[in-house]
DNA sequence: TCTGGGGTCCTAGGACCC
DNA sequence: TCTGGGGTCCTAGGACCC
């Protein structure tokens, strides 16, 4: 059942069985490509953190074969070869770019639910036409933000997820395909195109699996026996399949479910041996989580520190691993950081070339109902001082007000040798953009 | 010269206790 | 004294997603 906001609608409930899944195309590329016209139709790739894999690629770079999650160092030849343009990733100006897009898509939909960066879904009210309702939202986000789109519609999300993804691949559906629009006999033709494995839900090993039982394409996976998924497999595949069949079991969720666990991590611009470089790593990461967990409004009541050798290298392998629950729950980036740091000197061994450090936090609880103890109550003005580096980061831009640990040195941060200015974002970088 | 992402949830298996 | 079943809790690693 979905839940619409106050006064949106005379009916208090309706039942949602109609799904778009709307998102941009090569969505980094489409965004870095927005403010460089001088790229129409070149090849471009953008990189994961620490320029390490590719992360997104245009459709020109696509056409080159140059894989998807390739470490960068592994193409760079061929990137050279063929002068592909190469973008180190700016969450900040595809993060901005986001929130256009989500906002402008808000209206086409009786609710949203914002899946990632570049997707969401939207509940359709059955009386809509789907195709043309789609067009309208390519048209508007390419007129509204610059950034092209594909459109899926089906009566579950996980059917919506698939029809988008034919959609961006099938040239014919000009971007937009309504599953209601097939006959049963296309539709079945076009599950059995897609491997099982694209089916949403289904990675690499749960396909391996599947194989197995003879279950190789999302044809065979919708028409698999439901006694045979519920001995050899779990209760969320069965929910697939069901999807699959056009049930729809998942809801939309247009506010954001608090999460269960949250980390920050990131691997080294360079490899680091010493514990004050690490520790200004994990006082920034610790910083991180607990701005996460302060804007879901939650406490953490137990932290944990890892950090790592490259497991590319051969030898001197180790993975330092502590946790520690809190003597009482807390969203203090100071208390984080103080019990972060304990960790991770406990774990800490001298003489190691580590290549990544993150911290996190688990058993997450509801800021609102915790009883404070009365000793060691949090002290109001701890409180304050967070809402206020809240306010500042959020305001101004991360970054802007940090613990001095973080501060103590540089050396850890990531590589970015690429990086595109932020267009949106930073004044200082401001730039004439097209009409 | 050397290079290999980040985040979330789930679950099997171990530790511990009765 | 020793064994064994079963439940709970915890966590590292697996699987998935983008």
């Amino acid at each position: 059942m979905a839940h619409l906001g106050c006064g949106q609608r005379q009916r208090e409930e309706i039942p949602v069985s109609r799904f778009a899944l709307v998102d941009g195309n090569n969505f980094y590329a489409s965004c870095e490509r927005l403010f460089r016209p001088d790229l129409e139709g070149r090849p471009i790739i953008v990189l994961s953190n620490n320029d390490g894999c590719v992360v997104a690629r245009s459709a020109e770079a696509k056409a080159l074969d140059i894989p998807g999650f390739v470490p960068y160092f592994q193409i760079r030849p061929l990137c050279r070869r063929h002068h592909v343009a190469v973008f180190s990733s700016n969450y900040a100006l595809y993060g901005d770019i986001s929130r256009r897009m989500m906002g402008l898509l808000a209206r086409f939909g009786l609710q949203q639910e914002v899946y990632s960066i570049d997707e969401c879904f939207l509940a359709l009210d059955e009386g809509w036409p789907g195709r043309q309702h789609g067009q309208i939202i390519r048209q508007t986000l390419l007129q509204g933000v610059g950034i092209p789109s594909c459109v899926g519609i089906a009566p579950s999300k996980t059917l919506a997820k698939l029809a988008n993804h034919l959609a961006k691949r099938m040239p014919r559906w000009e971007g937009v395909l309504d599953w209601q629009d097939l006959t049963e006999r296309e539709q079945e033709r076009l599950l059995e195109r897609c491997g099982a494995g694209q089916v949403w839900g289904v990675g690499r090993r749960l396909a391996e699996r599947l194989d197995k039982q003879g279950i190789r394409n999302a044809l065979q996976l919708r028409d698999a026996s439901p006694d045979t998924l519920r001995r050899h497999f779990s209760v969320v595949l069965s929910r697939t399949v069901a999807e699959l069949n056009g049930v729809s079991c998942l809801e939309l969720e247009d506010v954001a479910a608090g999460k269960q666990q949250i980390l920050s991590s990131r691997s080294f611009g360079q490899l680091v041996s010493d514990l004050p470089t690490l520790s200004a790593s994990v006082a920034h990461h610790a910083a991180r989580v607990a701005e996460k967990l302060r804007a879901q409004g939650s406490v953490a009541a137990l932290i944990g520190v890892t950090i790592r050798t490259s497991p590319f290298r051969e030898a001197g392998q180790y993975r330092g691993h502590g946790c520690l629950p809190l003597p009482q729950a807390s969203d203090d980036t100071l208390t984080l950081n103080h019990f972060a740091q304990t960790l991770l000197r406990g774990i800490y061994r001298p003489g190691f070339p580590y290549q990544k450090a993150g911290v996190y936090l688990a058993d997450l609880r509801e800021k609102a109902v915790i009883q404070q103890d009365l000793f060691c109550q949090a002290k109001p003005e701890r409180q304050q001082l967070m809402a206020t580096l809240d306010k500042l980061n959020r305001e101004h831009g991360h970054g802007t007000l940090k613990l001095g640990a973080e501060l103590l040195t540089d050396d850890w941060r990531m590589r970015r040798e690429h990086c595109s200015p932020g267009y949106t974002t930073a004044f200082g970088q401001l730039r004439e953009t097209r009409d």
